[in-house]
DNA sequence: CTGTGTGCAAACACTTTGCAGGTGT
DNA sequence: ACACCTGCAAAGTGTTTGCACACAG
């Protein structure tokens, strides 16, 4: 388990103390690299912790940076690891990719989010863009 | 009432039967011109119809097409009215912008969807953005 | 008349809160 | 030792389902 060091980490990073749950769940969502909802992290881990805590967690790491939200078209939030946002400093833009065929929702980093004129007055601050379709993957198996 | 032969009309067009709760329902939609949750046209019509029915007629409309899903950063899903989809033939890009301030999610029709290079092998289907910042009225107001 | 829409009741699912005990630092 | 995390129980909120009656076409 060679993430161990870097969720250690990364946890220190973020002034969280370094417990089992917060280890676990950054340990799924490095292993899955894709968006989860509640349900999706409950799934893997109610087994082991409190449906509870794992709401508490994910908030933290909500409002620590740790994880952002990541919007998706049926209702809930997701979350997804924040590859470069900390506490002050937020990244902003977020393109994500949902595939309707396998339902994953993937962040799409690679990508710079295209610039476009809002009407005047209108001041932006924050983009969230979701695209859906098939993924590479997807589309091979057809 | 000059709406009520326009909100008529589409019902008609959408093969929907038309009734009290579907006239309150679009009126509203037009009345406001802003994207709405469930739990916002309740505080409107709770009064007049049964919590289950607007559930139900939303879902109705979202169905045919005569509403649209509006992402919302904050869990629950918002609607909007379509003004140029019917069933058959969908818009696929949507462009919202959600004031920080006022908390109103209003949708910017004028702006062109910008273009963007996905990574090989996505293929796109639909794309929602979500602009998120300070809208006119309130950056003036400040 | 027929099929669909509505209201009511209840089930179900999701999320939050309070508190007592346990754990990391 | 202290502050914070966790689990459990329960409350609170949001959403869906089943059924009987009402109503639009």
């Amino acid at each position: 388990m060679m993430q161990k060091n870097r969720i250690d980490q990364a946890l220190k990073k973020y002034n969280l103390r370094n417990t089992n749950c917060r280890v676990e769940i950054l340990s799924l969502f490095i292993s899955k690299d894709e968006a989860m909802s509640h349900a999706d992290v409950e799934d893997f881990l109610s087994k082991d912790f409190d449906r509870v805590t794992l709401y508490r967690t994910l908030k933290t790491f909500l409002d620590k940076g740790l994880l952002h939200k990541v919007l998706d078209d049926s209702g809930g939030l997701k979350y997804a690891l924040c590859k470069e946002c900390t506490e002050e400093n937020h990244h902003h833009d977020h393109v994500h990719f949902k595939c309707v065929k396998c339902n994953k929702t993937t962040c799409i980093d690679h990508v710079e989010v295209p610039h476009f004129q809002l009407p005047k007055g209108y001041q932006s601050h924050e983009l969230n863009l979701l695209v859906q379709g098939v993924c590479p993957e997807c589309s091979k198996i057809y």
